[in-house]
Order: structure tokens, then C-alpha cells, then sequence
DNA sequence: AACAGTTACAACCGCCTGTTA
DNA sequence: ATAACAGGCGGTTGTAACTGT
């Protein structure tokens, strides 16, 4: 169901992610924060451009994502807010707790967007229906997910290798951003040498005059200290700033929404 | 069983906007 | 004022999985 892997000219790793970069993207992301998409797939030890890994970690591996087959609730917030809105989907995502823009948009244009065409009023009869075929899809489908999910944390070599990354960076525990901002060049340069095990072939980009998205970070000195200010956000910190925006289920929200609508009819 | 058609969705691409120097 | 950068958005594509014949 997803694009094959494959490498481009520059080197680049596109289509589908492994266990492995799923992995490496996510620990990374929990103990430092995403402060810089186009550098992170250097520091995170991933052959991705960085706009690759910003879509991977907003539509797949966010915590706070929320996965399986959509409630009614939820489909017809979305049909409601698409007749006022358009396909603004991230404005309906951002209604909608847990659902990401890119998923909602593919619910629409495979399932809502039909059903609007035939002007199918939602019936709760039908839609139970299909959301009972739909759901026994889905969870083996979020089984199998679950599987593969926890077998890659558990791998030995997989974190050695997530570990080796880690541990060249300073944790985020450990230092704080005045100090950081004030590393030494060793320090630096010892965390580029943990990247440049996975780039070393890094000069194969530097004639490249495409899109900033399509490299990762060239391996210059010339970084930005002001950016890694910012770098270390906590675990904590960042997992509560998710956690503060949706409830268990997000039927609040909706129901907010719902009536927001309503009143505005 | 084999093949064709359809569905679902992860991922890519190009463009736009906001920010910063 | 403006150019470059970084992030985000929406449209589209590719393909695994499913369904029908």
C-alpha cells in the first residue's frame, strides 16, 4: 500500500519507511524536538530529506496520532465543516483531535466525497454498517501495525544503533541551552561525525541546485548556534504540548465543533 | 486458482506563506 | 525592501491489499 523504497540520484532514500527509520526518527524526535527539519535527517542518522521526515512524523508517527476507521461523529464534523470550508483540510484537521490533514483528506476522496456525490444522507443504519466491515479491515491491519511496531523496539540492534546515534548528542537532561550555545567545536563536530557515518558520500550533493526540501543538511560548519537553542526541547514538555490538545477520543471537541457550526448556519 | 479492477492510504511534489537577516 | 530560508498545505501518484469475475 505504500510507494517502494528507492534511492534517487542525490542519494536520497524515498517511498516507503522502514521499521528501522520509523525508529531512528521517532527517538530522535522524542529526546530533541523537531528544531530544524532540514538538518534533523543528518543528526538522526536518516539518508531522507527533511521534508520527508516532517510528513512522516505529522501523518504516522506523532503520538497523539490517532489511527483506524473514522466514527461518525467524526465524518460528518468533516462533511460539515467541507461544505463551509473547501478542502482546507488542515483547518479540519485541526478540528478534528488526533486526525492528520493528510488522512483526512484521503478519507474524503475515497469514501466522504462519494457519498456526498450521491447525496446519501448519514444514515447511522449505513454507516454502522460499513464502519463494522470497515473496522474489521482496520484492526488487522492496526495489528499487524502494532506487531511490526513492537518488534522494532525491541530489536538489539536496532537500539544499539538508535542508541549510538543518541548518544553523541547531549540529552536533553543533561545540558542545558546556554550550555549547549556554548559547546565546543568538538563537541560539534562529534555529533556531524555520527551523521557523516551515514553520509559520507555527502559531497555528491553539493553541485545540486534543487529544492532545499530534496537535500539533507550539507556537512558545513557554518551552522546556526542560535538554532540549537532551541534544540532541546524536553520529552516532557513536548509530549504534554500534544497532550494538552485532545481529549481521549476528541467526541468533545467534535461536538464543540458540531454546534460552532450549527450556530453559525 | 488466476487474473483484472478497485480501494485505501502513505508518500511525493510543487507552490505558498511567514520569518529572518 | 527584498532575498533566502523554513515550514506548511493541497493535489497527485504509486502500490499493496482487497474484491469480483
Amino acid at each position: 500500500m505504500v510507494k517502494s523504497a528507492s534511492i534517487d540520484k542525490n542519494g536520497i532514500r524515498k517511498g516507503s519507511w522502514s521499521i528501522e527509520e520509523d525508529e531512528k526518527l521517532r527517538v530522535y524526535i522524542q529526546k530533541y524536538g523537531h528544531w530544524n527539519w532540514r538538518q534533523l535527517p543528518k543528526f538522526a542518522g536518516l539518508s531522507r530529506c527533511g521534508k520527508s521526515c516532517r510528513l512522516r512524523w505529522m501523518n504516522y508517527l506523532r503520538p497523539d496520532v490517532k489511527r483506524g476507521n473514522f466514527s461518525e461523529e467524526e465524518d460528518n464534523l468533516i462533511i460539515q465543516m467541507h461544505e463551509e470550508l473547501g478542502n482546507k483540510w488542515s483547518i479540519i484537521s485541526g478540528k478534528l483531535p488526533g486526525r492528520t490533514d493528510n488522512e483526512i483528506k484521503n478519507h474524503w476522496h475515497t469514501n466522504l466525497s462519494k457519498r456526498v456525490k450521491q447525496n446519501q444522507p448519514v444514515s447511522s443504519e449505513v454507516m454502522n454498517k460499513e464502519q463494522s466491515s470497515e473496522s474489521s479491515q482496520s484492526e488487522v491491519i492496526q495489528t499487524k501495525k502494532s506487531e511490526t511496531d513492537s518488534v522494532s523496539v525491541n530489536t538489539p540492534s536496532e537500539s544499539d544503533h538508535q542508541q549510538k546515534n543518541v548518544e553523541n548528542f547531549p540529552s536533553s537532561q543533561e545540558i542545558s541551552c546556554s550550555e549547549f550555545s556554548s559547546m565546543s567545536n568538538d563537541s560539534v563536530s562529534g555529533m556531524n561525525s555520527v551523521a557523516e557515518d551515514s553520509f559520507s558520500s555527502m559531497e555528491i550533493f553539493q553541485d545540486s541546485g534543487s529544492d532545499f526540501w530534496n537535500l539533507p543538511f550539507l556537512a558545513d560548519n557554518n551552522y546556526n548556534q542560535d538554532g540549537y537553542e532551541s534544540l532541546f526541547l524536553t520529552e516532557e514538555g513536548y509530549m504534554s504540548f500534544y497532550a494538552s490538545n485532545y481529549d481521549d477520543d476528541g467526541t468533545y471537541w467534535i461536538q464543540q465543533v458540531l454546534q460552532e457550526l450549527e450556530g453559525s448556519n
